[in-house]
DNA sequence: CAAATTTAAATAGGAGTCCTAATAATAAAG
DNA sequence: CTTTATTATTAGGACTCCTATTTAAATTTG
């Protein structure tokens, strides 16, 4: 105990605020570039996520559900896309009240436009060294981890849940994980919060999965002889 | 180097990704807990920031670059306030074209029950143990910093920057630092990203400052002999 | 000191985001 | 074959956010 205890708010408090004011820069930044090419932030958010996922088209309901809002907040940021011609809605074929909204040609291109725009967020993050930037994504991914079991967050297509993730299955400290997808060992720094080819798993393999991943390092940080 | 490396996007993106989808679940969140009384995130983080700072009441320009908003975007949210009540403006006693904008005890009231209400994020982050959160608090002083240096974020009421802050004058590895203003010791898990105390010092000190802070740590992981 | 420049903030105008409540249409269940 | 649930949109309204312009006051400068 330390009397900074109760002199300030508390420590989950605080990095929610931190987080919150970087977020804000992050938000502040993304006006910046997109801006440039007639779109918001919102705007290039719905874009990104359709081009990691339009197979088939995405459900409005969906789409609310990743960017937090509503579904009628939902069919505004649509409609103002399919303005713009970025985005193009069709009656699902299974069901006849659900449409997929899908990204044009011309979404994509704005999209890599975008993308290409520097960011001073990025450039904060590229002063961390790799090994804060490796710890800083793992404590993201607990967060979403949590976040999701919580239900305050959709799911996210993390390897942390995926079928194909083998955590600690090798020895190299720098990579010590494996991906039986593209069957190659990786480390913490390529860990993905959105992965293509993520394929889902049972919430026990899951929890059994998690375990193993979070209890690892926590093994590594004290070198193990082998 | 790894195949990983090519595979996916660079670490600092996906850390700004990563960062962004934790950001809209905190952002849902403060609907939520917000809207009930009437207000939106935004309004709370304006009347969040005036009562940690109203001293003879805060420029619009001065919240407009803390939000990181345009300043008729700032007037704006100002002026929604102003019709609930929770703020009122003042013409500046030296400058006739300033204004100070205060909170007002309705206002604080408002915040107050704001404050109350939980946080899906702020739970997230209670389940971190808190040598992780201390980790967290640490790269999110790192970034903002990064950021402040960079222009791309107005300047923030840092330990690391305020005159008080000694780092690592003390051999307790859980309460290394000191603060000059409470004359104590405390740890990386108190560090504050907004403190009312706060003193800046000189760009030099300050550098020297945070380089005994960054350095610092290294040497502690690996337990110093005395 | 008067003219020109800079600065603080507001106004104008417009696009877009976000909410809740209510509606239309289809699908699923009893 | 009704009732109930689900998908999405419409309606209405408050607010956020931008750029460009304007007003007014403070500074600078010739």
């Amino acid at each position: 105990m330390n009397e900074f205890d109760t002199l300030s708010s508390p420590l989950p408090d605080r990095l929610r605020d931190g987080l919150e004011r970087v977020a804000a820069v992050l938000r502040a930044d993304q006006w910046s570039s997109s801006n440039a090419l007639g779109l918001n932030p919102t705007q290039v958010h719905v874009l990104a996520f359709l081009a990691g996922r339009d197979a088939g088209g995405i459900r409005v309901k969906k789409l609310a559900a990743h960017l937090g809002v509503s579904p009628p907040s939902a069919t505004d940021s649509i409609a103002a896309l399919g303005r713009k011609g970025l985005v193009h809605k069709a009656v699902d074929a299974g069901d006849a009240r659900a449409v997929g909204v899908h990204i044009t040609p011309e979404g994509r291109a704005i999209l890599q436009a975008v993308g290409l725009a520097s960011s001073a967020t990025s450039a904060a993050f590229a002063t961390l060294d790799v090994a804060e930037q490796a710890v800083f994504l793992r404590l993201l991914i607990k967060l979403v981890r949590s976040l999701q079991i919580a239900g305050a967050m959709p799911v996210q297509r993390l390897c942390v849940t995926c079928q194909r993730f083998r955590p600690y299955l090798h020895d190299d400290a720098l990579n010590p994980h494996h991906c039986a997808f593209v069957n190659a060992a990786f480390g913490d720094r390529h860990l993905r919060l959105d992965c293509g080819e993520h394929e889902p798993t049972d919430p026990a393999t899951q929890a059994a999965t998690w375990t193993a991943f979070d209890t690892g390092s926590a093994t590594l940080r004290a070198p193990q002889p082998h």
